[in-house]
DNA sequence: ACAACTGTTCTATAATTCATAGAACAAATT
DNA sequence: AATTTGTTCTATGAATTATAGAACAGTTGT
């Protein structure tokens, strides 16, 4: 899996390693059961601090991706069934972006073959 | 239109206010042309800084939608034509809440009718 | 058993962001 | 003429982001 970090983007570094793993879940590139690598090893393959590799692996457990393993190892959880607040979470992200998509001057159809692109590069699981 | 500002929430207030706005545009309750209230105004009725108002505006005009008549108002703008660059930026934004759904277990039919529910609160323009 | 590696925890620092506050200016509105 | 407008300036305090180094104790590989 390719990590790329852009250390200019307005978008905290801890923050794109979170997405960019998050992505790769998604495409199938890493699966569940897998392990990701130590946070120092990592970090000196990003050329991050190891603390910013330590911060995005508990933002992934926090939001129930992951579990890290105390002395161990950090390893992606299996697929579980969502809860209906965690549902709604989503909902809640997807707004902002879909209102400005539109205020902006995109159709909804639009929108729905945006979504479906991005979905085609998605493992179902 | 009814904003709702969450002083707790990790959504900077700044933020919250562009996206409630824009929201509200997406919504029609506001339309191209309106004025939106004074930074001053705005800000009294919020119960927060004008600064933090007068940062909106600013965000709101930097992404195209409002423009702002020094002296006089903040308006909101006709939709025009979407550049490619920015049919990209959405794509961009939208990855990764959708990344996160398929991990999280959402499928993908599930993933599309989110979105149906979210554009069926939305007006056409 | 020993060495290497693991995540954790602690202190520390610097830069940036977020939110507030007050004051003053010049143009527009009433 | 008085009020309201967005703009600009300085200022402050809290929080966030990213880095750095050190030490600890448990796990893993040889």
């Amino acid at each position: 899996m390719i990590i790329q970090i852009e250390a200019e983007s307005d978008i905290p570094i801890y923050t794109q390693l979170t997405n960019q793993i998050i992505e790769g879940i998604a495409r199938g590139e890493i699966a569940p059961g897998d392990s990701l690598p130590s946070v120092r090893a990592f970090a000196a393959d990003l050329g991050v601090n190891m603390h910013t590799v330590n911060k995005s692996y508990h933002e992934l457990e926090k939001k129930g991706i992951i579990s890290i393993v105390p002395k161990s190892g950090a390893i992606i959880s299996p697929t579980e069934r969502i809860s209906e607040e965690k549902k709604q979470q989503i909902i809640t992200d997807l707004k902002p972006v879909i209102a400005e998509a539109l205020v902006l001057g995109v159709n909804k159809k639009e929108v729905q073959e945006f979504v479906n692109t991005i979905l085609g590069e998605m493992k179902e699981r």
